[in-house]
DNA sequence: GCCGAACCGTAACGTACGGTACGGTTGATC
DNA sequence: GATCAACCGTACCGTACGTTACGGTTCGGC
């Protein structure tokens, strides 16, 4: 629950001591982020969330505080539930990795996690207070604990094989992600529907089922 | 020689015509943005090149001119030579693959890969004067034009299984990427030598053929 | 040796923006 | 209805930085 934050800072990370208008305001944030990019200025911001500079700098501290307490707001809002796999065959396996490609896809083309990724990366450039960190944490290392139980749980039943279930998840995530993020993150323009996002999430869980499903449980039908 | 800075851009694309001096312009902001991260100003950039500013405005127009041209002069410098596959036969088509996935594993995690990509994504989310474009076209692109005809010889000669050049291609980018470029931009510290990149790019390869091999050619062991 | 072009170093200008101060308003408490 | 805290809107301040201007130096051509 709580998220360490590097060396300094030691935010709460969900947003759960977070007044109600509060997360308006941060709210009024990530819609700002969307649409003009990282260009963000605490005038703007004020503004658009009807509140006073004063206001911000009292609650947040700085416009780094702004970002983050923003960026823990909406990494707090992703949270999704965890697959409990119990009676796991291999067609409920194939099933819920289809169901977590797709989840992540849909996350990552969307536009508030594009402009919170761009931000995070800025930030990361000139170092101070570590948002990329908190993007990790609650991206692609949260996706990667909460995926390692079904993994597990997979080779537990003789469906999956590997000797590293974050070595396999690494896999998973490049099986599944591929260019995507890096093309979104460059602003090329991605078409990218939910009919899409099935299609590619069926075809990255069964090129994973190839890699490393055990022999007798591989996928129904290897399509390329 | 004078470079154009207009709505649309339509730069020369190699920094062909370039004087010497300012090629070295150029690589002192490519060191200063290594150095410091996105944060360059153009005071910044004159001391450490040794130039006035008003040169640099009357070689690149403004701001945005000189970041725009670091980028295509570090992308002119990044071509390398094509693989003309010749007597291809199995352990060639994976030694070729190993060859361009260390390649540009070794390109990605290079500071200077990582300083330019945060710089490119930095503009793409402002929108104006298409870095992002750039990078990509220098990048995704570029290595995807050059791996495809390997992999077209692959499969003229039997030993590779596809239908579409691109979609094989994508599928082996995110075998070989993986998570790597996103926590780098991110500011994840990857430790990443030549053996760890060594080792990863036989991987990738190795589960690539897995996927995409014709029956009597797969990969000699298949490391996981 | 003179001229002009190119360029360096630095100073100066204008503005945008982070951060602060302050008067006015709302709303809860008693 | 008096009091007080929280907050809004706006004006204000200081600075950093993009951009321009200018005096001084180097250097090739004649």
């Amino acid at each position: 629950m709580v998220l360490a934050v590097g060396i300094t800072e030691e935010r709460d990370g969900g947003g759960a001591e977070l007044t109600a208008r509060q997360r308006t305001v941060l709210d009024a944030v990530l819609t700002l982020m969307v649409e003009q990019g990282g260009e963000l200025t605490m005038t703007d911001i004020a503004r658009r969330a009807s509140c006073s500079k004063e206001t911000l700098y009292k609650w947040f501290g700085d416009r780094d505080g702004v970002l983050s307490a923003t960026v823990q707001w909406q990494a707090s809002k992703v949270r999704a539930g965890n697959y409990d796999a119990q009676k796991l065959d291999a067609a409920a396996l194939r099933e819920s990795l289809i169901n977590f490609a797709a989840n992540w896809l849909t996350v990552i083309s969307s536009s508030t996690s594009i402009a919170l990724n761009r931000v995070a990366i800025g930030q990361a450039a000139s170092g101070k207070s570590d948002l990329g960190g908190i993007v990790l944490a609650n991206g692609r290392f949260a996706i990667g604990e909460r995926l390692k139980p079904l993994l597990e749980a997979g080779r537990a039943a003789h469906l999956l094989t590997f000797d590293d279930a974050e070595t396999a998840f690494r896999t998973f995530f490049g099986l599944v992600g591929r260019d995507v993020q890096i093309r979104l993150l460059l602003g090329d323009k991605v078409s990218f529907d939910r009919a899409e996002i099935g299609r590619d999430a069926a075809r990255a869980t069964d090129q994973f089922l190839t890699l490393f499903g055990s022999a007798n449980t591989g996928p129904k039908i290897h399509v390329l």
